[in-house]
RNA sequence: GUGCCCAUAGCUCAAUUGGAUAGAGCAUCAGCCUUCUAAGCUGAGGGUUAGUGGUUCGAGUCCACUUGGGCAUACCA
């Protein structure tokens, strides 16, 4: 429907050149009075063109040659909004299109032949993935699904760095429970990593090498294997939830390669750096940004800035032209220095997208759970997923804003009632799986012959919804809101159900019910297809 | 103190980016199964969109201030 009038519109714009002053927008109306679609270019016109937007509005309509057999009517209304009315019967080649793309239904080429990143989760080695990394987890590997759906190829890369003094603590902290193990420990300090991971991975190397590490400090064999159990459990949580990272890149390789001593030079050299008390500082300020910011400590050790700039100028190297860095809202403050040096450098930073999600609150038992990695008071992804599933970690997580607080209710989620709507969704699909054997052994099929019977309101409005499905995963994808494709796919399946309730199929004249199972399978598509950009199954049973 | 994000129904959240009468779910109340899955459907109640002012044909959305929260504000990442 909107591609149609998008034609009608880039037609009269040959003839009314003042439509190409601005973009020409067509939306849903709240109120189903108001028309299938509608557009507030006249009100927008009126105000360059200096004449009433009703005038506007009746000089475009009149320049419009729409057909008769696709549109029935188009009227002005309210302060100058040109609505629009389909034919019924019209509407009902959506179900057409969907029989003919079926799972590709959805997707778009807008952006075909470009290539993006989506960079996200990143977190150190230091422990589980907790439920705050699933929020992050879940969106980047979502807005990764919807880049793709409109073309882009994606890689989805996590970067991580295994120096450094967090790093150090771990290895330490794995190194005293040893001892411990061993009869020889000391007091283990409050401020180390109190998990129980620290102690299983402790128990192993006891197991496999016995008392010969008791000399051993913390940087070689504690922390090696702490990183590798880390790193094998992370992903295995991943793998759990349906994720797959392309590449694993270590802030290392950034030294090996010498990238660190060439941007530093690099900064020196065009005179974006300055020595002062012992430290390097970037002239940040003179960027744009607030303050000056040290990238070399007065120690020698370079501070996250430099080799975050230089892990970006590999992105750029690798010929993104979209990176998406996903951050958790404490990042907030240091992403702005990074973009700074990398335009400073001469590097487009408007291709780097950063979202920032704001903290998941976790409830438990109708208290607010403070979650820190080092004391080891959090809940892990693994558990989560343990309690509820990945359909419903997936979903919970994607079904919310990022830049709103997720409130994450523990006692709510291991429910599974439904207040969990992600079982809402999948009831509406098993439903219409359950429809179509049960119609099978009436002897029924779908069939496109005589779509034009559908003409009950319940169909009508399933079939202008099916519509909006392409429109709306661009729209989310370009947004980068996860948020928007569960909402979409609840109003759908809410109008399914509906649809269900007051219009049978088996009982129905052979024509109208054969027409009506297309318009199942059509709604089922879709459903699939929405749940599949979410990574969210769609069991035929329930 | 300063910067970023946020404040919408009892609770959790939407609102097509400035559009028409602010919508869903949960919870509460009243109905609907001898017929394709009742994990469903129908109806009711529930709002000064934190507050005050401003911008304009039109503001939950933009601007200013106030109040209240979250996160930052490191030679940690």
């Amino acid at each position: 429907m909107k591609n149609y009038l998008l034609q009608l519109f880039d037609e009269t714009k040959k003839k009314l050149t003042y439509l190409n002053d601005i973009d020409i927008t067509f939306t849903v109306p709240a109120q189903k009075e108001h028309g299938d679609y509608s557009t507030n270019a006249a009100m927008i016109l009126a105000k360059k063109l200096k004449q009433k937007p009703q005038a506007v509005a009746a000089e475009i309509i009149s320049n419009l040659e729409f057909d008769n057999e696709i549109i029935e009517k188009v009227v002005i209304a309210g302060p100058g909004f040109i609505n629009f009315y389909f034919i019924p019967s019209y509407n009902t080649n959506i179900i057409k299109e969907i029989f003919e793309k079926k799972e590709n239904f959805g997707r778009s080429k807008k952006y075909a032949g470009k290539k993006a990143m989506v960079e996200f989760v990143s977190a150190n080695p230091t422990g589980p993935l907790t439920v705050g990394h699933g929020r992050n987890a879940v969106v980047g590997d979502t807005v990764g699904n919807m880049l793709e759906w409109i073309g882009y190829e994606v890689d989805r890369e996590y970067y991580f760095n295994n120096a450094g003094r967090q790093m150090r603590v771990l290895g330490d902290s794995v190194r005293l429970r040893y001892l411990e193990l061993l009869n020889r420990g000391s007091e283990f300090p409050e401020d180390y990593y109190q998990g129980e991971y620290i102690k299983e991975i402790a128990a192993k190397l006891k197991e496999e090498f016995g008392d010969s590490l008791v000399e051993e400090n913390a940087e070689g064999k504690f922390k090696q294997a702490a990183e590798k159990e880390i790193f094998a459990d992370i992903i295995k949580t991943l793998d759990r939830i349906k994720i797959k990272m392309k590449n694993f890149y270590n802030e290392h390789v950034l030294y090996e390669d010498g990238r660190i001593e060439n941007l530093l030079s690099e900064f020196k050299k065009r005179s974006l750096s300055y020595e002062s008390e012992g430290a390097v500082w970037l002239k940040l300020s003179e960027l744009g940004n607030q303050a000056d910011k040290v990238i070399v400590k007065s120690s020698g050790e370079p501070t996250y800035r430099l080799p975050d700039i230089a892990y970006h100028i590999t992105k750029f190297e690798r010929g993104y032209d979209l990176m998406i860095d996903l951050f958790g809202s404490d990042h907030n403050a240091t992403y702005p220095d990074v973009l700074a040096g990398l335009k400073a450098l001469g590097y487009d930073s408007e291709k780097i997208k950063v979202l920032i999600h704001q903290f998941v609150t976790i409830m438990d038992k109708g208290e607010v759970v403070k979650m820190s990695t080092r004391k080891a008071n959090y809940i892990t992804l693994d558990e989560l997923t343990d309690e509820v599933g990945s359909d419903v970690v997936r979903y919970f997580f994607n079904m919310r804003s990022i830049t709103s607080h997720l409130n994450f209710d523990i006692d709510v989620a291991k429910k599974q009632s439904d207040e969990n709507p992600v079982f809402y969704l999948q009831y509406a699909h098993a439903r219409i799986s359950s429809i179509l054997r049960m119609t099978k052994e009436e002897g029924l099929e779908s069939s496109l012959e005589n779509l034009s019977l559908l003409s009950k309101p319940e169909e009508q409005n399933l079939l202008k919804k099916l519509f909006e499905f392409p429109d709306d995963v661009l729209y989310s994808a370009e947004n980068y809101e996860t948020h928007r494709i569960t909402i979409y796919l609840e109003e759908l399946a809410s109008l399914f159900h509906r649809f269900y309730t007051e219009c049978r199929i088996i009982g129905s004249e052979k024509k109208l019910a054969e027409a009506r199972i297309s318009l199942a399978v059509a709604v089922q598509t879709v459903l699939r297809n929405g749940l599949s950009i979410l990574g969210v199954s769609a069991p035929d049973k329930m």
